[in-house]
DNA sequence: ATCTTTTATTTCGACTACTAAACATTCACA
DNA sequence: TGTGAATGTTTAGTAGTCGAAATAAAAGAT
């Protein structure tokens, strides 16, 4: 079998297991992978502002609204609106929060991330390597570009004449 | 930043092209991927029950129905009631599923299989070889092992050969 | 024959995720 | 200074996704 096939099967087994970890984690801590992911973010950058986190997690700034949403209304963070600019909306971590994301499981689950803290140095930098790659492949520029060449019904170019991803969280 | 978090982000990065493609496909053809995925399952099997379909196509049996439920409302696909036994459903295309299924584009495996193919053969290797290494450690038997639904699977032969969790409906 | 278990599908609730559009502000510049 | 473009966030609307619970029907057991 290719090893295109490869890709693309094994993407879709990651994003599965991605999912289901999701799930589980929520179950055992309340906190889904995205939450945890964002709480992490926020933690990691103080105070920041909601542009600014999305385009670190790689969502939409919509996504990131509605998991603050969730966070929020958990008390685990504020929203603090910029005094300098108040168009800016900035993230805190509230002390639950804090105390949340202490006790809370690592980001990917515990036997992936104590099989990958075991990776020789070179393989850890070898697969984030690579997952960058595809990442990049797949990206919104690759798929925009050629988009739907083989499509039998190109009818137009790609969704933004531009060629950037209509997203507010611009390139990754 | 520690790379077990560089895999976390870049693995939603890799979510996330995927997602993108989908809504472009959408956009496109006016079939998102897991709509198209469906149908081309239907067309392949013929009149196919329910639970056949959601194995095949690896979704759960509620996302099935409710994808079946827009492609139904939409005259692409219908459903039948088995007369053999009144639990099983049938879904078959309409003849206007059948033409969309002829024009619609292919899911994200072409335009990934351009860019992949440009990739000097080492670094293809490596790619396939580092994707495993993370869906590996990723895998359905860690993931399964805390839920609490761990019946009898403790120490079972592995999940499944393709290292998926085998459809929730079916374990357990 | 009826009661119980298993199997097939749907419904429900929760979450992630996106785009597009609505708002609110700020900035640029005539 | 005023107006229009740009920027940052939220809201609205649609999909996908799952597990769990609800139905419905078939099979098995007593």
């Amino acid at each position: 079998m290719s090893q295109e096939v490869d890709v693309l099967i094994t993407i879709r087994k990651i994003i599965r297991a991605t999912d289901l970890y999701s799930r589980q984690l929520s179950k055992k801590s309340g906190l889904t992978a995205p939450q945890l992911l964002v709480l992490q973010a926020i933690q990691e950058m103080g105070a920041v502002a909601i542009s600014r986190l999305s385009t670190h997690v790689s969502l939409s700034q919509a996504t990131v609204t509605s998991i603050l949403d969730r966070l929020e209304s958990r008390s685990l963070v504020a929203r603090h609106r910029s005094t300098m600019d108040k168009r800016v909306v900035h993230a805190t971590l509230t002390p639950q929060g804090e105390a949340m994301i202490l006790q809370a499981p690592k980001p990917l689950q515990d036997v992936f991330s104590a099989a990958f803290e075991k990776l020789e140095e070179w393989e850890k930098s070898m697969i984030v390597a690579s997952l960058q790659r595809v990442a990049s492949m797949m990206n919104a520029e690759h798929i925009d570009a050629s988009p739907m060449l083989h499509v039998g019904i190109a009818d137009e170019p790609a969704a933004n004449t531009d060629g950037t991803v209509s997203n507010p969280v611009a390139s990754a």
